[in-house]
DNA sequence: CAGTGTCTTGGTCAGATGACCAAGGCAGCA
DNA sequence: TGCTGCCTTGGTCATCTGACCAAGACACTG
Protein backbone atom coordinates (compact mmCIF):
# COMPACT_ATOMS: atom_id res chain seq x y z
CA UNK A 1 0.00 0.00 0.00
CA UNK A 2 3.08 1.89 -0.50
CA UNK A 3 2.60 5.31 -2.65
CA UNK A 4 4.74 3.66 -5.35
CA UNK A 5 2.29 -0.12 -4.79
CA UNK A 6 -0.89 2.69 -6.00
CA UNK A 7 0.67 3.84 -9.28
CA UNK A 8 -1.04 2.42 -12.43
CA UNK A 9 1.80 2.70 -14.30
CA UNK A 10 4.18 -1.23 -14.23
CA UNK A 11 7.59 -0.43 -14.72
CA UNK A 12 8.57 -3.57 -14.51
CA UNK A 13 6.02 -4.80 -16.57
CA UNK A 14 7.31 -2.22 -19.35
CA UNK A 15 10.51 -3.60 -18.99
CA UNK A 16 9.55 -7.24 -19.47
CA UNK A 17 7.63 -6.41 -22.60
CA UNK A 18 11.04 -4.73 -24.01
CA UNK A 19 13.32 -7.24 -22.92
CA UNK A 20 10.64 -9.78 -24.28
CA UNK A 21 10.72 -7.84 -27.71
CA UNK A 22 14.79 -6.82 -27.66
CA UNK A 23 15.53 -10.75 -27.48
CA UNK A 24 13.05 -11.72 -30.32
CA UNK A 25 13.76 -8.67 -33.32
CA UNK A 26 16.62 -7.27 -31.32
CA UNK A 27 17.08 -3.83 -30.03
CA UNK A 28 17.22 -1.57 -33.47
CA UNK A 29 14.89 -3.37 -35.11
CA UNK A 30 12.25 -3.27 -32.39
CA UNK A 31 9.97 0.37 -32.15
CA UNK A 32 9.37 2.10 -29.20
CA UNK A 33 5.70 2.17 -30.77
CA UNK A 34 5.69 -1.90 -30.45
CA UNK A 35 6.84 -2.15 -27.36
CA UNK A 36 4.57 0.73 -25.59
CA UNK A 37 1.44 -1.22 -27.42
CA UNK A 38 2.63 -4.65 -26.52
CA UNK A 39 2.90 -3.24 -22.83
CA UNK A 40 -0.40 -1.53 -22.70
CA UNK A 41 0.84 2.05 -22.81
CA UNK A 42 1.00 4.99 -24.92
CA UNK A 43 4.49 5.82 -26.43
CA UNK A 44 4.55 8.90 -25.06
CA UNK A 45 4.47 7.72 -20.85
CA UNK A 46 7.56 5.71 -22.28
CA UNK A 47 9.43 8.52 -22.87
CA UNK A 48 8.34 10.36 -19.96
CA UNK A 49 10.05 7.97 -18.13
CA UNK A 50 12.99 7.35 -20.21
CA UNK A 51 14.10 10.15 -22.53
CA UNK A 52 15.58 7.89 -25.02
CA UNK A 53 15.09 4.53 -26.16
CA UNK A 54 18.60 3.47 -25.19
CA UNK A 55 17.79 4.36 -21.85
CA UNK A 56 15.16 1.91 -21.54
CA UNK A 57 17.83 -0.77 -22.90
CA UNK A 58 20.19 -0.01 -19.62
CA UNK A 59 17.32 0.44 -17.42
CA UNK A 60 16.55 -3.43 -18.27
CA UNK A 61 20.05 -4.43 -18.41
CA UNK A 62 21.01 -2.88 -15.23
CA UNK A 63 18.04 -4.57 -13.76
CA UNK A 64 19.19 -8.31 -15.26
CA UNK A 65 22.45 -8.08 -13.87
CA UNK A 66 21.36 -7.22 -10.21
CA UNK A 67 19.17 -10.45 -10.49
CA UNK A 68 22.00 -12.31 -11.64
CA UNK A 69 24.17 -11.14 -8.88
CA UNK A 70 21.61 -11.92 -6.21
CA UNK A 71 20.44 -14.98 -7.69
CA UNK A 72 24.05 -16.37 -7.59
CA UNK A 73 24.97 -14.77 -4.23
CA UNK A 74 21.86 -16.67 -2.78
CA UNK A 75 22.90 -19.65 -4.30
CA UNK A 76 26.45 -20.07 -3.79
CA UNK A 77 25.69 -18.87 0.34
CA UNK A 78 23.52 -22.24 1.12
CA UNK A 79 27.55 -23.98 1.85
CA UNK A 80 30.88 -23.50 2.44
CA UNK A 81 32.28 -26.17 0.17
CA UNK A 82 34.68 -24.18 -2.31
CA UNK A 83 33.66 -26.72 -5.20
CA UNK A 84 30.24 -26.93 -4.26
CA UNK A 85 29.29 -23.20 -4.04
CA UNK A 86 30.63 -23.20 -7.36
CA UNK A 87 28.25 -25.69 -8.88
CA UNK A 88 25.64 -24.30 -7.31
CA UNK A 89 26.61 -20.80 -8.28
CA UNK A 90 26.41 -22.37 -11.93
CA UNK A 91 22.80 -23.96 -11.39
CA UNK A 92 21.82 -20.44 -10.15
CA UNK A 93 22.94 -19.17 -13.49
CA UNK A 94 21.51 -20.93 -15.52
CA UNK A 95 18.18 -21.24 -14.04
CA UNK A 96 18.19 -17.20 -14.20
CA UNK A 97 19.06 -17.37 -17.99
CA UNK A 98 16.43 -20.14 -19.05
CA UNK A 99 13.92 -18.97 -17.13
CA UNK A 100 12.28 -16.77 -19.35
CA UNK A 101 14.03 -13.64 -18.02
CA UNK A 102 14.48 -12.09 -21.54
CA UNK A 103 16.56 -9.28 -19.54
CA UNK A 104 19.33 -11.48 -18.67
CA UNK A 105 19.68 -12.69 -22.86
CA UNK A 106 19.46 -9.38 -23.82
CA UNK A 107 22.24 -8.32 -21.67
CA UNK A 108 24.40 -11.09 -23.31
CA UNK A 109 23.58 -10.88 -26.64
CA UNK A 110 22.18 -7.27 -27.56
CA UNK A 111 24.97 -5.39 -25.41
CA UNK A 112 26.57 -4.15 -28.50
CA UNK A 113 23.49 -2.01 -29.35
CA UNK A 114 24.97 -0.04 -26.55
CA UNK A 115 27.77 2.98 -27.25
CA UNK A 116 29.70 5.49 -25.48
CA UNK A 117 29.00 6.54 -21.69
CA UNK A 118 25.48 3.75 -21.64
CA UNK A 119 28.05 0.77 -22.40
CA UNK A 120 30.81 1.82 -20.17
CA UNK A 121 28.28 1.67 -17.70
CA UNK A 122 26.70 -1.84 -18.34
CA UNK A 123 30.47 -2.84 -18.71
CA UNK A 124 31.34 -1.88 -15.46
CA UNK A 125 28.03 -3.69 -13.80
CA UNK A 126 29.47 -6.60 -15.76
CA UNK A 127 32.84 -6.65 -14.22
CA UNK A 128 31.27 -7.16 -10.86
CA UNK A 129 29.61 -9.78 -11.75
CA UNK A 130 32.86 -11.43 -13.30
CA UNK A 131 34.65 -10.88 -10.38
CA UNK A 132 32.35 -12.25 -8.44
CA UNK A 133 32.86 -15.54 -9.93
CA UNK A 134 36.77 -14.82 -10.01
CA UNK A 135 36.42 -14.52 -6.39
CA UNK A 136 34.39 -18.27 -5.97
CA UNK A 137 36.91 -19.46 -8.54
CA UNK A 138 39.94 -18.41 -6.65
CA UNK A 139 38.50 -19.90 -3.13
CA UNK A 140 37.52 -23.22 -5.17
CA UNK A 141 41.76 -22.95 -6.39
CA UNK A 142 43.06 -22.18 -2.77
CA UNK A 143 41.39 -25.18 -1.63
CA UNK A 144 43.05 -27.39 -3.69
CA UNK A 145 40.02 -28.43 -5.81
CA UNK A 146 41.08 -27.03 -9.20
CA UNK A 147 44.21 -28.88 -10.97
CA UNK A 148 47.05 -26.72 -10.35
CA UNK A 149 48.27 -24.37 -13.38
CA UNK A 150 44.79 -23.63 -14.77
CA UNK A 151 44.02 -19.81 -15.48
CA UNK A 152 41.34 -18.88 -13.56
CA UNK A 153 39.97 -16.04 -15.91
CA UNK A 154 40.37 -18.70 -18.71
CA UNK A 155 38.20 -20.47 -16.54
CA UNK A 156 35.46 -18.16 -16.31
CA UNK A 157 35.49 -17.69 -19.81
CA UNK A 158 35.48 -21.03 -20.89
CA UNK A 159 32.04 -21.76 -17.79
CA UNK A 160 30.18 -18.77 -19.29
CA UNK A 161 30.27 -19.61 -23.10
CA UNK A 162 29.32 -22.57 -22.80
CA UNK A 163 26.61 -21.75 -19.74
CA UNK A 164 25.56 -18.47 -21.91
CA UNK A 165 25.24 -20.16 -24.89
CA UNK A 166 22.86 -22.40 -23.67
CA UNK A 167 20.05 -19.97 -24.41
CA UNK A 168 20.49 -19.92 -28.09
CA UNK A 169 19.83 -23.51 -27.84
CA UNK A 170 17.76 -24.33 -24.88
CA UNK A 171 13.53 -24.82 -25.70
CA UNK A 172 11.71 -25.99 -22.72
CA UNK A 173 10.30 -29.02 -23.87
CA UNK A 174 14.04 -30.07 -24.94
CA UNK A 175 13.87 -32.86 -22.44
CA UNK A 176 16.44 -31.69 -19.86
CA UNK A 177 15.86 -29.01 -17.31
CA UNK A 178 18.03 -26.27 -16.63
CA UNK A 179 19.35 -27.96 -13.33
CA UNK A 180 20.30 -31.19 -15.07
CA UNK A 181 22.12 -29.00 -18.30
CA UNK A 182 24.05 -27.24 -15.41
CA UNK A 183 25.32 -30.27 -13.66
CA UNK A 184 26.13 -32.18 -16.66
CA UNK A 185 28.09 -29.32 -17.81
CA UNK A 186 29.21 -29.00 -14.85
CA UNK A 187 30.55 -32.74 -14.61
CA UNK A 188 31.78 -32.24 -17.94
CA UNK A 189 34.15 -29.39 -16.59
CA UNK A 190 34.86 -30.74 -13.32
CA UNK A 191 36.02 -34.46 -15.25
CA UNK A 192 36.77 -34.00 -18.27
CA UNK A 193 35.82 -35.79 -21.33
CA UNK A 194 38.28 -38.10 -21.71
CA UNK A 195 38.16 -41.22 -20.11
CA UNK A 196 40.66 -42.02 -16.71
CA UNK A 197 42.73 -44.75 -19.00
CA UNK A 198 43.18 -41.96 -21.62
CA UNK A 199 43.93 -39.24 -19.23
CA UNK A 200 48.06 -39.37 -19.06
CA UNK A 201 48.22 -39.94 -22.87
CA UNK A 202 48.67 -37.06 -24.32
CA UNK A 203 51.84 -35.73 -23.72
CA UNK A 204 51.93 -34.26 -20.18
CA UNK A 205 54.98 -31.32 -21.48
CA UNK A 206 53.27 -29.96 -24.49
CA UNK A 207 49.86 -29.37 -22.16
CA UNK A 208 51.92 -28.06 -19.13
CA UNK A 209 53.17 -25.36 -21.82
CA UNK A 210 50.03 -24.56 -23.20
CA UNK A 211 48.58 -23.81 -19.31
CA UNK A 212 51.32 -21.68 -18.19
CA UNK A 213 49.57 -18.40 -17.36
CA UNK A 214 50.07 -15.96 -19.87
CA UNK A 215 52.56 -12.87 -19.23
CA UNK A 216 49.90 -10.37 -19.53
CA UNK A 217 46.20 -12.11 -18.87
CA UNK A 218 44.19 -8.76 -19.69
CA UNK A 219 40.93 -9.40 -21.63
CA UNK A 220 39.29 -7.37 -24.32
CA UNK A 221 37.38 -4.68 -23.73
CA UNK B 1 41.98 -13.39 -66.79
CA UNK B 2 38.60 -15.13 -66.43
CA UNK B 3 35.18 -12.93 -67.15
CA UNK B 4 34.58 -12.74 -63.52
CA UNK B 5 38.33 -11.31 -62.80
CA UNK B 6 37.87 -8.46 -64.78
CA UNK B 7 34.62 -7.13 -63.30
CA UNK B 8 35.48 -4.30 -61.71
CA UNK B 9 32.68 -4.49 -59.01
CA UNK B 10 34.67 -6.53 -55.17
CA UNK B 11 31.57 -8.65 -54.40
CA UNK B 12 33.45 -9.89 -52.08
CA UNK B 13 34.78 -6.65 -50.83
CA UNK B 14 31.22 -5.89 -49.97
CA UNK B 15 30.48 -8.77 -48.40
CA UNK B 16 33.41 -8.20 -45.97
CA UNK B 17 32.78 -4.36 -45.58
CA UNK B 18 28.78 -5.36 -44.79
CA UNK B 19 30.31 -8.09 -42.74
CA UNK B 20 32.33 -5.74 -40.30
CA UNK B 21 29.28 -2.94 -39.99
CA UNK B 22 27.02 -6.18 -39.18
CA UNK B 23 29.32 -7.16 -36.44
CA UNK B 24 30.02 -3.54 -35.18
CA UNK B 25 26.33 -2.28 -34.66
CA UNK B 26 24.50 -4.98 -35.12
CA UNK B 27 22.05 -5.71 -38.92
CA UNK B 28 19.59 -3.48 -38.12
CA UNK B 29 21.21 -0.42 -37.25
CA UNK B 30 23.89 -0.89 -40.07
CA UNK B 31 22.00 1.47 -43.25
CA UNK B 32 22.51 0.13 -47.15
CA UNK B 33 24.46 3.99 -47.83
CA UNK B 34 26.45 3.03 -44.70
CA UNK B 35 27.73 -0.12 -46.50
CA UNK B 36 27.82 1.26 -49.84
CA UNK B 37 29.94 4.34 -48.78
CA UNK B 38 32.31 2.03 -46.68
CA UNK B 39 32.26 -0.26 -49.58
CA UNK B 40 33.32 2.72 -52.63
CA UNK B 41 29.98 1.84 -54.30
CA UNK B 42 26.73 3.51 -54.78
CA UNK B 43 23.28 2.38 -53.16
CA UNK B 44 21.92 1.27 -56.54
CA UNK B 45 24.53 -1.03 -57.25
CA UNK B 46 24.23 -3.60 -53.73
CA UNK B 47 20.60 -3.14 -55.30
CA UNK B 48 21.40 -3.92 -58.41
CA UNK B 49 22.84 -8.15 -56.46
CA UNK B 50 20.94 -8.20 -53.83
CA UNK B 51 16.82 -7.51 -54.03
CA UNK B 52 16.50 -6.79 -49.86
CA UNK B 53 19.12 -6.49 -46.87
CA UNK B 54 18.19 -9.44 -46.28
CA UNK B 55 19.64 -10.75 -49.23
CA UNK B 56 23.09 -9.51 -48.61
CA UNK B 57 23.17 -10.91 -44.61
CA UNK B 58 22.05 -14.09 -46.17
CA UNK B 59 25.02 -14.53 -48.77
CA UNK B 60 27.29 -13.22 -46.29
CA UNK B 61 26.39 -16.08 -43.84
CA UNK B 62 26.36 -18.79 -46.24
CA UNK B 63 29.92 -17.87 -47.28
CA UNK B 64 30.73 -17.87 -44.06
CA UNK B 65 29.37 -20.97 -43.03
CA UNK B 66 30.84 -22.50 -46.48
CA UNK B 67 34.53 -21.21 -44.99
CA UNK B 68 34.02 -23.00 -41.66
CA UNK B 69 33.24 -26.18 -43.07
CA UNK B 70 36.13 -26.25 -44.93
CA UNK B 71 38.52 -24.77 -42.53
CA UNK B 72 37.68 -27.74 -40.13
CA UNK B 73 37.58 -30.48 -42.16
CA UNK B 74 41.18 -29.68 -43.92
CA UNK B 75 41.83 -29.48 -40.01
CA UNK B 76 41.01 -32.60 -39.26
CA UNK B 77 42.03 -34.46 -42.27
CA UNK B 78 45.32 -34.42 -40.94
CA UNK B 79 45.17 -37.01 -38.64
CA UNK B 80 43.35 -40.10 -38.13
CA UNK B 81 43.75 -40.20 -34.86
CA UNK B 82 39.73 -39.37 -33.38
CA UNK B 83 41.01 -37.46 -30.89
CA UNK B 84 43.30 -35.60 -32.38
CA UNK B 85 40.83 -34.81 -35.15
CA UNK B 86 38.84 -33.32 -32.61
CA UNK B 87 41.84 -31.05 -31.55
CA UNK B 88 42.41 -29.61 -34.72
CA UNK B 89 38.75 -29.23 -35.54
CA UNK B 90 38.44 -26.85 -32.26
CA UNK B 91 41.55 -25.30 -33.59
CA UNK B 92 40.56 -24.43 -37.03
CA UNK B 93 37.14 -23.09 -35.72
CA UNK B 94 38.69 -20.88 -33.35
CA UNK B 95 41.34 -20.00 -35.40
CA UNK B 96 38.82 -19.10 -38.52
CA UNK B 97 36.43 -17.11 -35.58
CA UNK B 98 39.29 -14.55 -34.19
CA UNK B 99 40.89 -14.32 -37.79
CA UNK B 100 39.30 -11.14 -38.18
CA UNK B 101 36.34 -12.63 -40.56
CA UNK B 102 33.55 -11.04 -39.53
CA UNK B 103 31.05 -12.97 -41.41
CA UNK B 104 32.01 -15.78 -38.97
CA UNK B 105 30.60 -13.57 -35.99
CA UNK B 106 27.73 -12.24 -37.53
CA UNK B 107 26.79 -15.96 -38.59
CA UNK B 108 26.71 -16.48 -35.20
CA UNK B 109 25.11 -13.66 -33.50
CA UNK B 110 23.05 -11.59 -35.93
CA UNK B 111 20.87 -14.68 -37.39
CA UNK B 112 17.91 -13.19 -35.00
CA UNK B 113 17.98 -10.80 -37.75
CA UNK B 114 16.64 -13.02 -40.27
CA UNK B 115 12.79 -14.58 -40.15
CA UNK B 116 11.14 -16.88 -42.48
CA UNK B 117 12.24 -18.88 -45.56
CA UNK B 118 15.76 -16.77 -44.98
CA UNK B 119 16.43 -18.27 -41.30
CA UNK B 120 15.68 -21.43 -42.36
CA UNK B 121 18.03 -21.94 -45.42
CA UNK B 122 20.65 -20.41 -42.89
CA UNK B 123 19.71 -23.44 -39.75
CA UNK B 124 20.03 -26.06 -42.62
CA UNK B 125 23.57 -25.00 -43.56
CA UNK B 126 24.10 -24.51 -40.05
CA UNK B 127 22.45 -28.12 -39.20
CA UNK B 128 25.12 -29.25 -41.81
CA UNK B 129 28.27 -28.14 -39.94
CA UNK B 130 27.28 -29.83 -37.02
CA UNK B 131 26.07 -32.61 -38.28
CA UNK B 132 29.95 -32.67 -39.24
CA UNK B 133 30.94 -31.75 -35.50
CA UNK B 134 28.69 -34.39 -34.53
CA UNK B 135 30.26 -37.34 -36.71
CA UNK B 136 33.72 -36.56 -35.57
CA UNK B 137 32.57 -37.22 -31.61
CA UNK B 138 31.14 -39.88 -32.56
CA UNK B 139 33.80 -41.67 -33.83
CA UNK B 140 35.82 -40.71 -30.77
CA UNK B 141 33.37 -42.12 -29.19
CA UNK B 142 33.13 -45.33 -30.98
CA UNK B 143 36.81 -45.48 -30.02
CA UNK B 144 36.62 -45.45 -26.77
CA UNK B 145 38.09 -42.10 -26.36
CA UNK B 146 35.40 -40.47 -24.27
CA UNK B 147 33.79 -41.01 -20.97
CA UNK B 148 31.25 -43.59 -21.60
CA UNK B 149 27.78 -41.84 -20.73
CA UNK B 150 28.62 -38.76 -22.14
CA UNK B 151 25.66 -37.38 -24.66
CA UNK B 152 27.65 -36.21 -27.57
CA UNK B 153 24.93 -33.38 -28.51
CA UNK B 154 25.58 -31.85 -24.99
CA UNK B 155 29.43 -32.37 -25.47
CA UNK B 156 28.82 -30.32 -29.05
CA UNK B 157 27.26 -27.68 -27.44
CA UNK B 158 29.08 -27.55 -24.28
CA UNK B 159 32.36 -26.96 -26.74
CA UNK B 160 30.33 -24.50 -29.19
CA UNK B 161 29.77 -22.37 -26.41
CA UNK B 162 32.49 -22.16 -24.74
CA UNK B 163 34.50 -21.54 -28.15
CA UNK B 164 31.99 -19.32 -29.81
CA UNK B 165 32.00 -17.30 -26.53
CA UNK B 166 35.66 -16.43 -27.00
CA UNK B 167 34.45 -14.09 -29.77
CA UNK B 168 32.77 -11.19 -27.43
CA UNK B 169 36.10 -10.83 -25.32
CA UNK B 170 39.19 -12.03 -27.10
CA UNK B 171 41.29 -9.28 -28.17
CA UNK B 172 44.24 -10.02 -30.75
CA UNK B 173 46.70 -8.29 -28.25
CA UNK B 174 45.24 -10.22 -25.33
CA UNK B 175 48.72 -12.51 -24.77
CA UNK B 176 47.02 -15.60 -26.39
CA UNK B 177 46.73 -16.57 -29.86
CA UNK B 178 43.57 -18.47 -30.95
CA UNK B 179 45.96 -21.71 -31.19
CA UNK B 180 46.60 -20.98 -27.28
CA UNK B 181 43.12 -20.66 -26.32
CA UNK B 182 41.82 -23.59 -28.27
CA UNK B 183 44.20 -25.76 -27.00
CA UNK B 184 43.83 -24.98 -23.27
CA UNK B 185 40.04 -24.86 -23.56
CA UNK B 186 40.77 -28.52 -24.97
CA UNK B 187 42.50 -29.43 -22.13
CA UNK B 188 40.22 -28.51 -19.74
CA UNK B 189 37.56 -29.95 -21.28
CA UNK B 190 39.51 -33.36 -22.01
CA UNK B 191 40.90 -33.24 -18.72
CA UNK B 192 38.55 -31.56 -16.62
CA UNK B 193 39.56 -28.97 -14.04
CA UNK B 194 39.75 -31.24 -10.77
CA UNK B 195 42.72 -32.41 -9.50
CA UNK B 196 43.27 -36.49 -9.97
CA UNK B 197 42.89 -36.65 -6.09
CA UNK B 198 39.21 -34.92 -6.32
CA UNK B 199 37.99 -37.11 -9.36
CA UNK B 200 36.32 -39.92 -7.53
CA UNK B 201 35.24 -37.65 -4.39
CA UNK B 202 31.55 -36.26 -6.14
CA UNK B 203 28.60 -39.38 -5.17
CA UNK B 204 29.53 -41.12 -8.25
CA UNK B 205 25.68 -42.32 -8.16
CA UNK B 206 24.37 -38.63 -8.48
CA UNK B 207 26.41 -37.67 -11.54
CA UNK B 208 25.59 -40.98 -13.15
CA UNK B 209 21.75 -40.29 -12.97
CA UNK B 210 22.13 -36.54 -14.57
CA UNK B 211 24.39 -37.87 -17.35
CA UNK B 212 21.87 -40.67 -18.48
CA UNK B 213 21.16 -39.56 -22.26
CA UNK B 214 17.89 -37.52 -22.34
CA UNK B 215 14.63 -39.13 -23.67
CA UNK B 216 14.13 -36.46 -26.22
CA UNK B 217 17.29 -35.19 -27.42
CA UNK B 218 15.09 -32.83 -29.35
CA UNK B 219 17.11 -29.35 -29.52
CA UNK B 220 15.35 -26.10 -29.86
CA UNK B 221 13.70 -24.58 -32.50
C1' DC C 1 33.64 -0.70 -85.76
C1' DA C 2 28.93 -1.23 -84.81
C1' DG C 3 26.11 -4.09 -81.86
C1' DT C 4 24.61 -6.14 -77.53
C1' DG C 5 23.66 -7.17 -73.11
C1' DT C 6 25.47 -6.48 -68.48
C1' DC C 7 26.31 -3.43 -64.80
C1' DT C 8 26.45 1.33 -62.68
C1' DT C 9 24.72 5.78 -61.85
C1' DG C 10 22.34 9.20 -59.21
C1' DG C 11 18.28 10.26 -57.81
C1' DT C 12 13.14 9.59 -56.18
C1' DC C 13 9.46 8.01 -53.08
C1' DA C 14 6.32 6.39 -49.73
C1' DG C 15 6.49 5.02 -45.26
C1' DA C 16 8.28 4.57 -40.75
C1' DT C 17 10.92 6.12 -36.74
C1' DG C 18 12.70 8.41 -32.43
C1' DA C 19 12.09 12.42 -30.10
C1' DC C 20 9.24 15.61 -28.25
C1' DC C 21 5.35 18.45 -26.02
C1' DA C 22 1.21 21.17 -24.58
C1' DA C 23 -2.78 20.23 -22.22
C1' DG C 24 -5.48 17.83 -19.22
C1' DG C 25 -6.59 14.17 -15.53
C1' DC C 26 -6.37 12.46 -11.18
C1' DA C 27 -4.80 10.88 -6.63
C1' DG C 28 -3.54 12.37 -2.28
C1' DC C 29 -2.94 16.18 0.98
C1' DA C 30 -4.36 20.10 3.76
C1' DT D 1 -13.56 20.51 -0.50
C1' DG D 2 -10.09 22.83 -3.04
C1' DC D 3 -5.41 22.62 -4.29
C1' DT D 4 -1.03 20.84 -6.13
C1' DG D 5 2.06 18.40 -8.66
C1' DC D 6 2.99 13.99 -10.79
C1' DC D 7 1.70 11.29 -14.68
C1' DT D 8 -0.81 10.29 -19.03
C1' DT D 9 -2.74 11.50 -23.32
C1' DG D 10 -2.75 11.85 -28.23
C1' DG D 11 -0.78 13.90 -31.13
C1' DT D 12 3.23 16.47 -34.34
C1' DC D 13 7.66 16.88 -36.67
C1' DA D 14 12.00 16.58 -38.96
C1' DT D 15 14.71 12.99 -40.41
C1' DC D 16 16.03 8.81 -42.25
C1' DT D 17 15.33 4.29 -44.31
C1' DG D 18 14.87 0.43 -47.74
C1' DA D 19 13.28 -0.17 -52.07
C1' DC D 20 13.22 1.06 -56.57
C1' DC D 21 14.15 2.67 -61.48
C1' DA D 22 15.08 4.92 -65.99
C1' DA D 23 18.95 6.22 -68.41
C1' DG D 24 23.36 5.69 -69.69
C1' DA D 25 28.33 3.77 -69.49
C1' DC D 26 31.00 0.05 -70.23
C1' DA D 27 33.43 -4.22 -71.86
C1' DC D 28 33.33 -7.64 -74.95
C1' DT D 29 31.75 -9.91 -79.48
C1' DG D 30 31.42 -10.85 -84.23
Amino acid sequence: MTKAALRTFDEAGLLDTAARLFRQKGFAATTLREIAQAAGVLPGSIHYRYPAKEALLVALMDRAIERAIAAVQTAAAQTSDPTERVRLGLRAHLQLLLSGDDGVYVLLYDWRSLAGRAREEIVRLRDRYEAFWDGMLYEAAGAGRLRPGVDLKLVRLFGFGAVNWVATWYSPGGGRTPEQIADVFWSYMALGLLPDEQRRDPAPAKLSVLEAPSPSSKEGK
